[in-house]
DNA sequence: AGCGATGTTCGCCG
DNA sequence: TCGGCGAACATCGC
């Protein structure tokens, strides 16, 4: 379940169970989940600490000092700390066994996240053409990451290299609380607007780690609970509409998101 | 039994 | 160049 909420959840859940943990071993169940050798994870691994981590966008960094753990969690990655071999997770793809005897699990149902080690993040950051992290940004880096783009604002939200963090569920909430019709273009927002979805991408995304991504918690008020048809609009009552952008589908509300002109 | 899925990437085309 | 589209990737649950 990991957009950028989720990610920051996976973050002080490693941080609370294992930093300043010592790698004794690091085994690879399926081994299509790294972005580097076996050799090179397993070499760069063992003997480290968890000195830290540092979350950007969808990506989680795991400081070992001298270089990092880069953990992507795809459309369906966990991490999973325990004390006992035998409760290794199904689905665990990449196993780190600490020397005081608990183990870490990168777990993933399917095989779309990633986990390798970079030796520079910032380097990585700029390879990956990564744009500021959503929660982190103020509203200048917000104005100059959207400078000169024309694209619709479903599409800015979700590109990765404008600002990192945002995925397909909260780019439609973050649409809805702003009244912004997903197919409105960006560059046609007043300013009056860009404040306000600069202060609702902060909202929601702080709203999603306040409730640690359990979206089947997240208040009435939201869209996110009426993601489906024959929902209502929690603020008008009119039917919430599927729609389709480049193949990933979301709703809205068709009286409340007016499309700029 | 087929379809859809919280992500990323790439080639094609306007 | 930018941006939208659609497919590919992988695999399970509904």
């Amino acid at each position: 379940m990991p957009e950028l909420p989720e990610v920051e959840t996976f973050k002080r859940y490693l941080d609370s169970t294992s930093l300043m943990k010592t790698i004794k071993k690091v085994e690879v169940r399926d081994r299509r989940i790294l972005s580097c050798t076996i050799t090179a994870l397993k070499k760069t691994l063992q003997g480290k600490t968890f000195k830290n981590s540092i979350r950007h966008g969808k990506n989680l960094f795991v400081d070992l000092d001298s270089s990092y753990l880069m953990l992507h969690f795809g459309m369906t990655g966990d991490l999973e700390a325990f004390e006992n071999k035998d409760d290794e997770p199904r689905y665990s793809k990449v196993l780190f066994e600490f020397t005081d005897g608990t183990f870490l699990s990168y777990v993933s149902m399917r095989m779309f996240g990633r986990v390798g080690v970079v030796d520079d993040m910032d380097e990585y950051l700029t390879e990956k053409k990564l744009g500021p992290d959503a929660l982190k940004m103020n509203y200048t880096e917000f104005k100059e990451a959207l400078n000169k783009r024309s694209a619709i604002a479903k599409s800015a939200l979700l590109n990765q290299e404008i600002f990192a963090g945002i995925g397909n569920i909260y780019s439609d909430e973050i649409l809805f609380r702003t009244r912004i019709h997903p197919k409105t273009k960006i560059n046609l927002l007043e300013e009056e607007q860009l404040k306000a979805l600069f202060k609702n991408i902060k909202d929601v995304l702080e709203y999603g780690i306040e409730h640690e991504g359990e979206l089947s918690e997240y208040s009435q008020d939201f869209l996110i609970p009426h993601r489906d048809k024959e929902e209502r609009c929690p603020k008008c009552g009119t039917e919430i509409e599927r729609y389709e952008i480049s193949g990933r589908h979301g709703f809205f509300c068709p009286l409340c998101q007016k499309i700029a002109k």
